[in-house]
DNA sequence: CGACATGTTGAAGCGGTTCAAGTAGGGTGG
DNA sequence: CCACCCTACTTGAACCGCTTCAACATGTCG
């Protein structure tokens, strides 16, 4: 589709080249000319309408997808047909690399608000990266980020009381909100109460009622989707705060160390 | 061992080529030639002692670790001094992916007993995937399931109630256990309860009552560190059963699909 | 507007934690 | 070899954080 010189204007916008997020998303660091090689195998589709599926559990992996704009939850579905949600999604991250492994995904991704994302069909990109050094590393770092995320939420969901997760989820928010140029103090939520529940595993009932306690010390203020961060440090103190648990200084396998 | 040609004959136990997690492991699927080309990149260590750690939270990422025999446990220590645990890893599994990203350790790695690795360089290991796609494709494989299992134990530990958190541990070890070759329902645990109460967000007290239930109710035998499976359909339908939970039917977001 | 989904609030119940006490291995030194 | 200690593990009972159930409020969309 890509004329040369004279015509793409239009076009243009939708390139990694101008891109705001470029410095985050998979071509962060590549040199012009590698730019353009990766973006000519980088396929764009129209926009994931709001409840709309990107893919689905059991759909053959073809591409791994970019973010643009907009938001997606990734979920499964359980042998009882419950939800169950793996992660929320924002402009400038990866979603589909968790497919890789079993060559199908196992999960599927709902647009939470019109989505554009842009495709990276799988085989170009493994072969892309045998030649560029820089994306091959890039996209290592970008799974081993995926990995350290995911090895988080465990950790909070493993150890925080639910306050402290709830803290977290915000601040989380908040700074990958930061990290793409929106404010970090002043954001809307885009997935429900029920979505946040699900995936910090509480109720949906006890995010409400979180909710609302943090606006009444005077944390945050909440109004449906619009959250406004007013103590970040507080937020930090409960998202840190182990119940008590002295648990395990481990005196016990470290009989060396 | 195998005597081979003249020269190499305590040496070659230890290359990838005579190992038998070799088809578990990063080599998997190399053609002969290549497998040489990976095989003299990767160093060997002697043996890691029980409670020694291979690598620290903090530490420079240096290279990724390959399990020859024993067992690891990672985990991070918090602002409070508390540990949390990451994940447990047996022979043929790979160690510290999650370090890329950031280029230094966010997990520790302590042995669990007497332990061998094979480490792999990692800048070496990034250069020979440009040169070997199969390699590539297999690191990636590797990384991506790394992702998958992490997100296995985030819904684990987000929607399962204790007792299914334990039967879901057993069957995962059973399955790995049984994938490197050995019996699927007998084992030893290498960790302590305190270990596994950790990681799954429980308290010692409820580890310690569940495997006594299991074992009144003939699912298990447990003695000490020596688990006997015997009843894998019953770990798993507890391990699959939501607490009650409608939930997330999610008609919600859902006006399009 | 009416209907349905989402979100909030209150009250009761329970699963799992915490606290407390006791048992049992495994290693060490006498 | 046994006595001892330390740690891991087990068991019981009280407590509490979160869930569940129920009712209501508020948006949102046909």
């Amino acid at each position: 589709m890509s004329k040369d010189r004279v015509v793409k204007l239009a076009d243009v916008r939708a390139h990694c080249k101008s891109c705001s997020l470029l410095q985050l998303c998979l071509p962060m660091g590549l040199a012009e000319g590698d730019l353009d090689k990766l973006d000519s195998i980088i396929q764009r589709r129209k926009p994931v309408q709001k409840g709309e599926d990107l893919y689905q559990m059991g759909d053959s992996f073809k591409a791994i997808y970019a973010i643009r704009s907009g938001s997606f939850k990734t979920f499964t579905i359980n042998a009882e047909g419950h939800e169950q949600i793996v992660g929320f999604y924002f402009p400038g991250e990866l979603m589909g690399m968790d497919a890789i492994s079993a060559n199908q995904h196992i999960c599927s991704a709902k647009a939470l608000e019109t989505t554009s994302v842009c495709e990276i069909p799988y085989d170009r990109l493994e072969e892309l990266s045998m030649e560029l050094a820089g994306l091959q590393h890039h996209f290592l770092s970008m799974m081993s980020k995926e990995i350290q995320q995911d090895q988080c939420k465990l950790m909070m969901v493993a150890k925080l009381p639910a306050e402290g997760r709830v803290a977290n989820f915000i601040i989380n928010l908040s700074e990958r909100f930061q990290t793409r140029g929106y404010a970090a103090n002043v954001f809307n939520l885009s997935m429900s109460r029920n979505d946040i529940a699900n995936m910090l595993g509480l109720a949906v009932e006890t995010i409400s009622r979180i909710l609302t306690n943090f606006q009444e010390q005077g944390v945050l203020k909440v109004e449906r989707k619009h959250i406004e961060v007013l103590d970040i440090q507080q937020l930090r103190r409960i998202s840190s705060q182990c119940p008590s648990v002295a648990q395990n200084t481990d005196k016990s396998t470290s009989h060396t160390a």
